[in-house]
DNA sequence: CACGCGACTGTATAAATATTCTTTTTCGAC
DNA sequence: GTCGAAAAAGAATATTTATACAGTCGCGTG
């Protein structure tokens, strides 16, 4: 439940203003999630988020995450979630757990890597691009290494 | 006061994990200023700071906004605390009010201006550094446009 | 099967934060 | 100076968030 549940936290968080977790819950509970407070908490640990800004509103990672090392995230995410790599062509097939797909995307998305153009990541797989088969390749190599350092 | 404690929050929370406002409260002590948890809520909403991440702890702004507009914060900074601008070969001299130059310092650094290599806040004054008397050209006329739209 | 272990969650509550309502301070016009 | 308006800050409090503790579930092992 939890992978699927923080993947949508992140939709939610991305689609409106979110400022309390009692209003993210009611929005989770609209969507099928049925979770305490307490629960949100743990999440919102999780997953990095971060609560501030001039309308006191979560928000994603990525941004806070690129004050140290910018990859730092896409590193955690790799090592987390990524099961499997393919490539054909230019696409590379990523593989995850159940709901996982959606967290990783998002840490790819975010590391602006410069051999990736885009991703989209259903529930358990992500299709990452890459503008050809060699940089394809690059990609490749690089989560391969991130996967085990 | 304001200005002055302002910035010293923005030192201090990058100089040290701060992970409530009653900590904050007591650093600033320390440095003299004497204010309530109340006005420490009020002042971090303004410098837009964010708390989160795996520490749950405060971090500055700059990484927060580069979410919607990159140079959002920059153009904030400039229009709020800008008073005065002048060259001197391929240095750039801005003027503040007092206190505020740290404010309007780490606005430019986080907007990463191709023109600008560096900057050196005191009190009220900015030296801003260009590469030479070219761009400092250009960045004296983007900081004018940005003063006033 | 019984046991232990680890991941996950809820409940209750402690801790932290935001806000409302006042008071104080600042500053410009007179 | 004195007045009034606006900014700044405090006190008290409401709201929000984190956490200690306990319970459940799934799973692998003796």
């Amino acid at each position: 439940m939890k992978a699927r549940r923080q993947s949508v936290i992140l939709e939610t968080i991305q689609r409106q203003r979110v400022g309390s977790q009692e209003q993210l819950r009611r929005l989770l509970r609209a969507a099928g999630f049925d979770v305490t407070q307490a629960t949100l908490s743990r999440d919102i640990r999780e997953l990095g988020l971060v609560k501030g800004g001039a309308d006191r509103a979560y928000q994603p990672p990525a941004a806070a995450a690129t004050n140290g090392n910018p990859s730092a995230l896409l590193n955690r995410a790799v090592g987390e979630y990524l099961t499997r790599v393919d490539r054909v062509q230019q696409l590379v097939i990523l593989r995850t757990g159940p709901g996982q797909a959606p967290l990783l995307g998002v840490a790819l998305d975010g590391a602006r890597l410069p051999e990736l153009v885009g991703t989209i990541a259903g529930d358990d797989t992500i299709l990452a691009i890459a503008p050809d088969a060699r940089r394809a390749r690059v990609l490749v190599r690089r989560l391969e290494r991130l996967s085990r350092p």
